[in-house]
DNA sequence: TATTTCGTTTAGTAATTACTAAACGTTCTA
DNA sequence: TAGAACGTTTAGTAATTACTAAACGAAATA
């Protein structure tokens, strides 16, 4: 491999880290994923260690991450019991898999406590100033119903 | 104020203080915009303070940062020169502003280096294989144009 | 001009997160 | 059945981030 191009790859692959970074996720997560996404064919964990300087712990997490956001998908060789990696290039099928990731777990249960809240409101509990509960009982339910309004656009 | 409402903002606060930081934002910053959202009129730092039991120095940072995302707004009271801010209702308004905020500073200079490794391909630089080079090609096009679609959308 | 009342900035600290190194369990091979 | 070749998990550490407390500067008031 040309200096050129491994010098290519660094650059591409600090980019990927910084925007990864950025969209708060690990920063070796976006270099996991830069490296696959430069490879021609499918890596195994200790390829990935060898071109990410990562230790093979911090690989193995945070691929199944990248896989389970449908970023990076498994893939098998015949009569080879390594576990290897490619990248997805449908980035689009990606964005929809993240957004579903991110809504399981504690955004879930997170997103769940408001509208917990609304249904406390909803039978009567808050203030006893009845302007106010209306009011209250209002923006919950507006944020509510944008969450919802999320929700429907992540699965269209 | 009754104590069964101070228990319900309190909840939907943390539940708020959870979801930002499910998304790469501070906790506190979703905390300020919960109380905000839940008052009826606009409210000082030093309110926000008590409110939040954040120090103003915190209050001051995450407050402004709201300000740029357009989550929330400045407003003033005549004769006081105290700065005042109020929730923004507009969920899908603030949605845009915030992406358009992250497109910003850092994210843009890490865009920018995907943009100058495609160039440099097009330039002939890379690999000696010509296959590969193309091959490498390609794919930092597709995620370029792929930046670009989510740059439109956001300016949709 | 001295004092008060603001918001911002800074220096230090606490809390969190991402990583490494190494132990481990499992599956394959000799 | 012993050893090697894997991926995963864990315990500890390094790096980062979000916060507090306090100093500061600017603007208003006395």
């Amino acid at each position: 491999m040309s200096e050129q191009l491994t010098q290519l790859k660094q650059d591409f692959t600090e980019g990927l880290s910084q925007i990864s970074k950025f969209w708060g996720f690990p920063k070796g997560m976006g270099a996991i994923f830069a490296v696959l996404y430069l490879s021609p064919s499918p890596l195994s964990l200790d390829e990935l260690v060898e071109q990410t300087g990562l230790t093979k712990g911090a690989i193995s997490t945070n691929v199944r991450a990248l896989a389970r956001m449908g970023l990076v998908r498994p893939s098998t060789k015949l009569g080879d019991r390594k576990d290897y990696y490619e990248a997805e290039t449908d980035f689009y099928k990606s964005i929809r898999a993240i957004l579903k990731e991110r809504q399981n777990s504690e955004f879930d249960t997170a997103v769940q406590s408001v509208r917990e809240t609304l249904e406390k409101l909803e039978t009567g509990a808050g203030p006893e100033d009845e302007a106010e509960r209306q009011f209250l009982l209002e923006r919950v339910r507006a944020l509510q119903s944008f969450f919802d309004a999320l929700d429907g656009l992540v699965r269209a």
